[in-house]
DNA sequence: TATTGATCATGC
DNA sequence: GCATGATCAATA
């Protein structure tokens, strides 16, 4: 057991510290086992990072470092140090979407302070043999949160006015809502804008890779 | 090949 | 079921 960090440096320091092991190195330090098998390891190297960290949190709905108000991301990259897939940031709440406000939103709270650590991995690629990539520590801009702002009222808007079927991952610039579910056969149920009872599927905000990329080039270059 | 829609694991 | 952690894989 790890204690959490004590400060944004403490976490920074340990992050840094972990820079360029493996994902199999790290598994093997903390006597975790890691699947060879991609598929069955999603989400696995997020959750050695967190220990490693210090994080505590767990599946619960609070920042991974609470004491220190920071979420952390890992974020996938290619050779070229391109962010290679969208970041999940929270679910959407498809029935309230007309009584929220971008001030107090879940997107905005996820958002508010991230530490994203990069790790280089192929497609398909043994999760063992991934590597971790220097972390940064980052806030949103007031630019960025403007376009953050703006994506996340269209999105919310278009759901208040007319319903989840009206929007695709097609939509936002930088922050798209998509599916978000174990399957396709998990339904919520849920009232249109016009009172219809409709059973559809979870969806939830993601942070396109472009956005990503350009964040975490302008933060360090990575 | 970039992107969207679908999927995998775990805890409570 | 819904939160946590994401990446896979079919398609445009």
């Amino acid at each position: 057991m790890i204690p959490p960090p004590e400060s944004e440096a403490d976490l920074l320091a340990r992050a840094h510290a972990l820079c360029s092991m493996t994902a199999g190195d790290l598994a093997r330090q903390l006597g975790r086992d890691l699947p060879g098998d991609p598929v069955r390891a999603k989400g696995k190297v997020g959750e050695l990072i967190e220990e490693a960290l210090g994080a505590t949190a767990g599946n619960q709905d609070q920042p991974d470092f609470p004491a220190l108000g920071v979420e952390l991301k890992t974020v996938p990259m290619d050779a070229l140090g391109r962010v290679r897939e969208s970041t999940f940031v929270c679910a959407m709440d498809l029935d309230q979407a007309e009584h929220e406000e971008w001030e107090t939103s879940r997107v905005r709270r996820k958002l508010a302070r991230v530490l994203w650590v990069p790790v280089e991995a192929a497609p398909g690629q043994d999760p063992a043999v991934r590597v971790l990539g220097r972390a940064l520590l980052w806030s949103p801009t007031a630019e960025q949160e403007q376009v953050l702002r703006g994506d996340w009222e269209s999105l919310t808007g278009a759901v208040a006015v007319g319903g989840i079927e009206e929007i695709s991952g097609h939509m936002g610039a930088v922050l798209q809502v998509r599916p978000k579910a174990a399957n396709a056969a998990v339904k919520v149920d849920l009232f249109t804008p016009e009172g219809i009872l409709l059973s559809a599927g979870p969806c939830g905000f993601y942070l396109r890779a472009r956005f990503t990329s350009a964040l975490l080039w302008e933060l360090g270059g990575e």
